[in-house]
DNA sequence: TTTTGACTAATTTAGTTTTTCGGTCAATTA
DNA sequence: TAATTGACCGAAAAACTAAATTAGTCAAAA
């Protein structure tokens, strides 16, 4: 039985990226980890950002069949806007590697996480757009610049999930889902 | 006619931290600047931060004043919330030293600048909150938690205003006008 | 043909010295 | 006498250097 060693170089950075951040790995950690030269590692990735780039990539894949599995077609849309945003930052807020990747851009400033995780948000807005353009087409809601709309619906998600809670007691699931009532179904007037 | 040397210093301080910056900042500077003994600074403000408090509150009050102005009683309270939150974030972007301040906090994150923008934060939202809670007890608007309504608010403000210029041509007031009337009116179904 | 790890150039870190700066206070001024 | 000043101090930051680390390469080994 040949060792999978592209499968072996892989688990061994997503562990060490989890444990010590992207900066704090090096990649002879990474093949002896994987019980590899660290040359083979080469001969599968042209270098150490585009191992993260795969791992990232793979997490964002997960992080959309969370999200589709939090839907429940028979739920009116906005329910399903707030099921879906709130299981994606949920799983940004659990998964190790995640977390260990917002802290080491908030106390290094390592300029290829930052990078990461701006393209870990891009790809969360776009997975939206294609939700709210679906929508827009069967008519559940009205038209809208898609673009701003998904984007302004993350930045409200992440506002009341992480930014809230570096000033105030964590909001719950239910929490949440009100204040967002409140904006998704009927705006703040009576 | 005697100098009125707390005010010298005041203009003094804010001439320089819009010009360099509160780290680059050095109190010899600004006594210089000030036409004063560094000595002199140290009879009316206890230290460098404090001085850097009193100029950054009247800069609070001064972006009240502004929001207020921006105010017509006979709109709509969500026009008005629209109007007021605007000024806010066009005065953040448009007055030297919170352009400076904020430059220097993603450039070299210097404490006592977070501080100072965080502090600033929380003054608008509380300043939203009373218009909020106004608006309850006059009954334009239904009983909400108020904090993180007003949190929310800002936070959807500086996503359209800030963020989105990060990686997008900068919104037009009108374009954050339509899209926040879709959350502030009607919410996004039909 | 695939894998390897010693090797290299470039970057980072650690250690040391020098400089700068916030804040004080004895001397000076008004 | 009260207000003002700037030389002075210790602490902190910057500059500099030497040493160590590390991403990536490639000739040799498997």
């Amino acid at each position: 039985m040949a060792p999978d060693r592209r499968k072996m170089i892989v688990e061994a950075a997503t562990k060490s990226f989890s444990l010590f951040g992207y900066k704090a790995t090096t990649m002879d950690q990474v093949a002896k980890l994987a019980n590899v030269g660290k040359g083979t590692i080469y001969t599968f990735f042209k270098n150490k950002e585009e191992l993260f780039e795969e791992i990232i990539s793979s997490i964002v894949k997960e992080m959309i069949v969370e999200a589709d599995a939090a839907i429940q077609p028979n739920l009116p849309f906005t329910e399903n806007v707030h099921r879906a945003l709130y299981r994606l930052l949920e799983f940004r807020s659990q998964h190790q590697l995640m977390i260990k990747l917002v802290q080491e851009e908030a106390e290094m400033g390592t300029l290829a996480v930052s990078e990461m995780l701006q393209h870990v948000e891009n790809e969360i807005v776009v997975y939206l757009k294609q939700k709210i353009e679906l929508a827009i087409t069967k008519g559940a809601i009205p038209p809208a610049n898609t673009e701003i709309t998904s984007y302004l619906l993350l930045k409200m998600y992440i506002a009341l999930v992480s930014d809230w809670e570096r000033n105030h007691a964590p909001l719950s699931s239910e929490q949440i889902a009100d204040i967002m009532k409140v904006f998704l179904l009927q705006g703040l007037p009576r």
